[in-house]
DNA sequence: CGCCTTCAGTGACATTGTCACTTAAGGCAT
DNA sequence: ATGCCTTAAGTGACAATGTCACTGAAGGCG
């Protein structure tokens, strides 16, 4: 594999001095997950820190009855501290990560991540703010879940995930996935939307007909 | 004040050098917080980190509704990461800190909190195992409102916040607001563990008549 | 004792979740 | 093209939870 210098694509790693970027980028392995595959899960924990070169994944907790809910999504240049922090803590956890695009990432073996998190403020201070930009969005999902309303919610993720498209291509399933409830319901509130001719539906896809109505109501609460 | 050495309390200070140490109970300040005043909130926001000397606080969210979610506790001996995280990710937030008892906290200027995270594996392992059980706290929030049935859920609590007792002493009130629902949910499921003769009930007492019962309710899904 | 505040109970209703189905759409093999 | 098969979506009945607008009850205190 050629060693390509992902270093300047991570705010932690971009002002690092040359010397030490080439020890990292000797130190860490370049990965590569297909799109739809788990990049992490119960089964599957990394023993490593690992750092989203280039795609998104998506980060879902499922419940025991088979209902599940995305907690948050991992862009290109962040870092994910959930594996981190389940292996910090000790703890089994539920969580997995399921690329959406095609991913490369960059796999940081442990004690290489110490170091850098000892020698470099950069670095260290990358670390925590990936931790508190997640802790920040657990506590977006609590609020929504414990207090939000189920057609708000939807119309909020609608135009989240179709930002600056026609469509989406989703199924009821995996929407109802995206907010943590059940396929009916959202059948249900897309129904009442498509009467409302803020969406259009077909098999698999939903077409927006009325984005600052959806808005509208996203933005109700 | 009294410099008293409060280091040897937390487990990322209790090994450092002596030096470090005299150097850090001569940066920090102690706090005294009284039970039920509010240690942190959106209207108040740490300019530092801080640790808890001792007592228990009780970290909440609250909705625009008017309705409240506990999302953990903090413990002597943790610290508190969240208003950390505030303040690295700059975003507002409506989580707030209520003091449970009386409350001794540290609490240490960012600039020695960043030396000190430099310098030192014990008290950056420390930090880092903090976000991490806040995180894996969080992910349990979200699992058990999402989740989880009403009754499972405040059995579980009530056996929480009633170890080793036979009384708690808390409001239907009190009690959605831990669990983050309304009031006359809770009444109803409170009358019906009466009526299952698990509970007892008086004007802001609940009484323990069948523990066991409770658990099997309570690990029940 | 009576007043007042806070706590708890109640019934009607809305929203959301669950269950057990049916119906429809599209892919694929023959 | 035709029928088969898998997956997506619709439906109605019901259960659980949340909301609203009240009423009633308990305890503190003048």
């Amino acid at each position: 594999m050629t060693q390509f210098d992902w270093t300047e694509r991570f705010a932690g790693t971009a002002a690092l001095p040359a010397a030490v970027r080439r020890r990292l980028t000797a130190t860490a392995r370049v990965i590569h997950v297909k799109h739809g595959d788990q990049v992490f899960g119960s089964m599957n924990v990394p023993e490593s820190l690992f750092f989203l070169y280039d795609g998104r994944i998506r980060v879902s907790q499922s419940s025991d009855s088979g209902r599940e809910i995305v907690l948050y999504r991992i862009e290109a240049g962040d870092s994910c501290v959930l594996t981190t922090a389940c292996i910090l803590a000790e703890e089994a956890y539920n969580a997995e990560g399921i690329a959406e695009t095609d991913v490369t990432a960059i796999v940081l073996p442990k004690l290489a991540f110490d170091r850098l998190a000892a020698e470099e403020d950069a670095f260290r201070n990358f670390v925590f703010a990936a931790y508190s930009r997640r802790l920040i969005d657990l506590l977006r999902v609590v609020d929504d879940v414990a207090f939000g309303r189920i057609d708000v919610r939807l119309a909020e993720r609608l135009l989240m995930l179709g930002d600056g498209l026609k469509e989406i291509r989703k199924t009821h399933q995996e929407l109802a996935s995206e907010l943590g409830t059940a396929r009916e319901v959202i059948s249900r509130v897309l129904n009442d939307f498509h009467k409302r001719e803020l969406i259009s539906q077909s098999r698999g896809i939903i077409t927006f007909t009325n984005k600052p109505g959806l808005a509208a109501i996203a933005h109700s609460a």
